[in-house]
DNA sequence: CTCCATACTAAGCGGTTGCTTAGAGCTAAG
DNA sequence: CTTAGCTCTAAGCAACCGCTTAGTATGGAG
């Protein structure tokens, strides 16, 4: 058997499922563990190569850079996030607004390899894929005040300032990827259905 | 006159006004500046001295290595940003929970040049140096744990899950630092005050 | 003046970096 | 069988990294 580094978690995460030939998918998923452990900068390309058990020199022949492979995930990684957030249901703004929570907060948690390579080494990428993940983040930031936008017009949501209660809702959520960790007491479900109820009670009215 | 690339804010910012001699702390700054803006490792010695207007070897006069300058700033920020939640005042929980969210989300706004370091860069540090600064995170949580709680104890608020809830505050008022610009329309005290709103209607009972 | 400590620089060392080159092994079409 | 094309490796290159060494400038004590 070849030792390749990679964990069955890293294995089985369904973000990557879409990724071919083998080989790429191989070199993405070990290249995400090291970006997510080390970070992108002090993660070396023979880092990514021995993970995925390959040589050094396997990595370009799927990819031009060590940065494609950060804009390759992060482009995944928001796509991801951003159809997740778009296919919420529910009976409701605050249904609706519950399971966008839960549902966002839960993927932080549940994917939270993936999330901190997403969230925190976006200052890595070129400009000109800095700003095509920019627009992502834009439609993601515009679907979550849309769930609470809903609210405040159904009147079962008291919100006084709509822009700003949207970035702390995001910024809760997104801060998950930051602070999880897999061994601890609270499942990616706990934490999406807490968060859920933290945030219907802020926008709750009086 | 030397142009050291220091701009006026980070010799404004009071975090470091106790290091000496003068040009010990002029390296530090600079040393803020540079991994707030690209990350420890993307950052390289030369970087630093010559933001701070010196000759590469110059940072090793004054420290050991670049993980020391890393481990000073993380060190001053935490014990700064303790020394603040633990001098929160108020009468009654209410305003003292009131007084310690906007405080720290407002120092994670005005000095989000030193925090992004402290926050996001705590992986860099050396097993010693971390579990130091791991023992100050361990202080900030129990600090600001306790404020919720008196409300609890006082029956002011309705907190299910203290650990959750304490998790959620420090969180969002810790991600400030990732999203806040200079140049966005909300002041850092503004931020304060709004997130002392959204924390305070997360924890008022029905 | 001499002497010594302190704060700094010019130059550079060994090791590591992202990436390239040259070529090997394999598959499958003609 | 030949040959073209694809995936991979061994070896290595130029540039850059953190840090060191050797030496200079300055200033205060005796």
């Amino acid at each position: 058997m070849t030792t390749t580094g990679l964990d069955g978690f890293a294995l089985l995460d369904k973000t990557w499922s879409t990724v071919t030939p083998e080989a790429a998918r191989r070199m993405l998923i070990a290249a995400v563990q090291a970006f997510a452990g080390k970070g992108y900068h002090a993660t070396t390309t023979r880092d990514i190569a021995s993970l995925a058990g390959m040589s050094p020199a396997a990595v370009y022949i799927h990819y031009r850079s060590k940065e494609e492979l950060l804009f390759n995930i992060s482009l995944v990684g928001h796509e991801t996030s951003l159809a997740l957030l778009s296919s919420i249901e529910g009976d409701g703004a605050v249904e609706r607004l519950r399971n966008a929570v839960a549902t966002f907060a839960g993927w932080h948690a549940e994917f939270h390899t993936t999330a901190r390579v997403v969230q925190y080494e976006l200052g890595a990428l070129s400009p000109e894929h800095h700003e095509q993940v920019a627009e992502l983040r834009r439609q993601i930031e515009q679907r979550m005040r849309s769930y609470i936008a809903d609210g405040v017009e159904e009147g079962v949501f008291d919100v006084p300032d709509l822009k700003g209660a949207t970035l702390a809702v995001l910024s809760l959520c997104i801060d998950v990827a930051r602070w999880y960790q897999p061994g601890g007491k609270r499942t990616p479900d706990e934490i999406g259905a807490m968060y859920a109820d933290l945030v219907l009670r802020m926008v709750r009215p009086n």
